[in-house]
DNA sequence: TTACTATATGAGTATATTGTAACATAATCA
DNA sequence: TGATTATGTTACAATATACTCATATAGTAA
């Protein structure tokens, strides 16, 4: 494996790491409205403030979220299109493993 | 947010962090030329057999791989292939990220 | 048995997460 | 103007979780 496959991995794997958490995970999914503010996402979750600030951080370091002050307010938006379709992609997987689920219990 | 909604998040959450780690990038990238046993795995990414093990462990639990014994070795493959959508979806930010660095350099 | 493969376990280290509080900034109001 | 409020970020400390390595255990094949 090649050093530079590796720090591939590296950069792949922080971006899969800021969607792996349950907040920022809900974050997303209610960035699919639209752009919110940091308090709004705070009320919607509830969860402190700095709490969603710092997972907002990790989002917008690994640039899953790009961020926009207006006003007293810093707005947080979804950067890519695509990070939606990872969203269908894990439902399926879900969905996939519910099916196997109750196939094997109606088995018993 | 409602208790279903905060559980359907840990669950996809859980899928996300599945694979946010460098070595379980690593094995994803590895196990899309096919089904492989864990002794080729930790060969290909130069770790502990014990490490992959467990690396392999979590991804298992999460529903990204599942595994099959044949004789002494356990092979392993991805479950579903969409996931490999995902990794298109994430090299594309990857090079978004790396046009807009570019172009910060430009402007210097 | 012996060699090989994989998993389980324990210990130590490192990283992540969280709440509280302090701080910075921008808007509002007296 | 100065005081106050709203919003967001950051620092600190406590806790929890994740990661890695070394070792032990278990199963399989020759």
């Amino acid at each position: 494996m090649s050093e530079q496959a590796r720090q591939l991995c590296e950069l792949k794997a922080e971006i899969f790491a800021a969607a792996g958490h349950p907040i920022r995970m809900a974050i997303i999914e209610f960035l699919r409205d639209g752009e919110k503010c940091v308090c709004q996402i705070a009320a919607y979750i509830g969860a402190e403030r700095s709490n969603v600030s710092r997972h907002l951080a990790v989002m917008l370091q690994a640039g899953l979220v790009k961020h926009e002050k207006q006003g007293l307010k810093m707005i947080y938006s979804l950067t890519t299109p695509c990070i939606l379709g990872f969203l269908e992609c894990v439902t399926s997987v879900l969905r996939q493993r519910a099916e196997e689920t109750r196939a094997v219990l109606e088995n018993l």
